[in-house]
DNA sequence: CATGAATGAGCTTTCATTCAT
DNA sequence: CATGAATGAAAGCTCATTCAT
């Protein structure tokens, strides 16, 4: 019967953790909707309040500042793409060209749905502290590190030409980002299914030893049908 | 007497331009250098004016507000672009395979020099208006277009395997812009002149034809030797 | 039974009484502790809540709002003044010269344990209402009131020169509270017992008729001790 | 005639020099007049540009912010203190009784006319920099220096009792302060030249040595008469 | 009784823009 | 042509106060 207090208590701070979790995942979500269609700088922090239906006050007991919410929203964007890829990766079974070019769509599938907040990191830097930059670089490499892993999988399984990974694998991921950033251009004329399917066409090109192109003829022909 | 007046305006009016164009030219060149640096949102008029060493109001005399300057900015820069990549091309003869890569180089070399100005389209979009952005655009299609031009050119010759040139092209523009969007990645490991010399690279090795492997062997083989 | 009910809710409003005192008493510690150290502007209702260990919301339930907290601060600092004032009077005997010496020295000394809060009325009068700074004043002089009666009792004794006693002990009021208006100038040079010493040896000069001027050589004598 | 351009410039920079000073004044005494009813805390930057007729951004451009303003007030009272006061004691001719009576009596004069000023040391000291406060220590000494110099001269001829001179010089400042601190008290029942004459002398009787007396018995018989 | 999440008016400060000189 | 003093809207942020729990 001693116990039912802290039980209680528990249960109290439990739901309280959760209101507060939803409250953060709402301010975040309105302010990464109006900053990666704006620009962080040209939202204001009534405008945030606005989009999620709340006050301006209630903002700064969540956030510290309008930086500090920029960097949550950044950091926010960057965990997801940490967390989905690898799932996607692991579903291609074991052969690294199969799980390039799985990797390869799920990157572009993921930025394709954060179409808007893929863009912040390429628009702010200004208004970041240098940890909150340097934060967001970690992130940016960890995004890329399972591309860089297969890619050295492929080379040392002589799949693939012994390339600069950490050049190849940033390539692919600003590849994925351009779908995003330059959409006025590539949205002109392709699906998101050609744009991949023509990009990793590219890439096994540039890549694949010539001795193994006959294996993975039927995988490049799939490739070129959606042309 | 009465030609008099004429001849003297005419004068007066030659003279008037060449200062009003120096004028333009030195406000530009200020609002560059502090917009790169800092992005545009964080310049102040004044701030301008002081590093042009003029007035506040003089840049209302030759520019409509704020954003008319910066979209002058960023349409002069790809001015210089859409001028100076030509000559580059020009210089390297007539195969295709050495356009392209006088071509990439030459837009690498620019990038680097206009490092900070380079990023300026990448961070801005609001404030700027449906035709400036159209404006924008259009310079990027034309800045982009030596590139698809020879790419066309490598494939009606056979030289090139036959790829979608506007993809290509604008991945070609991409990776020259990545120099400076992604220095802090980049310029860790490498030089202007092994990012080049990779990445072109391994953009021939997806685009040239396997027949045609040996003809570049020598430049491939030089391109290599930068690792 | 019917006995029982009001035997028991006599001794729960005794009890909630003795907790409502001290909850006021917390609170009204809380508050003085920061108001005196920050100004009371400076002093969220947060910070008050904090100090105290409750929550802000229960303020609310005791004082009408921050304006009334304050007023209840200082209020509270000046009944402390009234109380303690003439017992340190009552200990000095009849004679008028002691009285005032001790009477002064408690003033002072109070001065000096409530240096921060005796600051607090000089500070504020923005935000208290009429009523309040009239309760305020009506304190001030009640605080001023025993030196009053003093100096009335000497004059008439004639141990003192007939001057105007509201001018006097005003003056001597303000000079305790200078120990800790001015505590940068004054206690630069002095301690509190020589100040208080000097500051006493000075009225008395003035105060003290020519003719019992000896009767009081060892007092004033002891008073010039501490120079 | 070559001489004409930089006399038109120098015409034109006192001009401007004048206008700038003319401002500062204004905005001074829009600030000190309201800082003074109000307090500091109480008083908008808003408040201040309506009731000098003004927009915000104009103070903006004549002081660093809100604290820069509140001592640049503070400062301009306590520079027109250390002017006024000793034009008063020089015409009061070499004896340094009369010195000392013309001296206070121009204290609570500069007080009187700037009552409202002279309040704001006693409630400001948050929102200024350590070295504001410095600076305003300073200027405090620096205002009480004529005073203290009175009395070390009077001592030395032997009129004055030998007293601490930093104590007695600071106790006539803090006098002259209460005029204004304590309206509400001493107006009452007094004027200022009672007041002045009251308070004077009181201090005289303290101070005067008795073989000295005689000598300034007819000042002293006139400060008596104004009661 | 007690809590603290939520509100929103109001603060200081910045800065694009204008216009009398 | 050129200046820069002046404007005032709008920004980020704080905090006294309320009220559902």
């Amino acid at each position: 019967m001693a116990a039912a207090r802290p039980a209680l208590t528990d249960a109290d701070e439990a739901a309280r953790h959760a209101r507060t979790q939803k409250r953060r995942e709402q301010l975040l979500a309105a302010a990464a909707r109006l900053m990666a269609r704006d620009g962080s700088e040209a939202v204001s922090m009534h405008a945030v309040a606005a989009e999620a239906q709340v006050s301006v006050g209630l903002i700064y007991s969540y956030f510290g500042g309008k930086n500090d919410l920029l960097l949550a929203v950044i950091v926010d964007v960057l965990e997801r793409f940490e967390a989905e890829v690898p799932r996607a990766i692991a579903a291609a079974g074991e052969d690294p060209v199969h799980r390039l070019v799985a990797a390869f769509r799920a990157y572009c599938e993921v930025i394709d749905q954060r179409r808007h907040a893929a863009v912040l990191t390429y628009r702010e830097s200004k208004g970041l502290t240098a940890k909150g930059l340097r934060t967001i670089k970690e992130l940016e490499l960890a995004t890329s590190e399972p591309l860089r892993q297969i890619l050295n999988d492929g080379i040392a399984a002589e799949l693939f030409a012994p390339v600069d990974t950490d050049l190849v694998a940033y390539n692919l991921l600003l590849l994925a980002h351009a779908w995003a950033l330059k959409q006025w251009y590539f949205q002109r004329t392709l699906t998101l299914d050609t744009y991949v399917a023509k990009q990793t066409a590219l890439t096994l090109a540039a890549l694949i030893s010539p001795r193994n192109r006959r294996k993975y003829a039927a995988l490049i022909a799939g490739l070129n049908a959606s042309r």
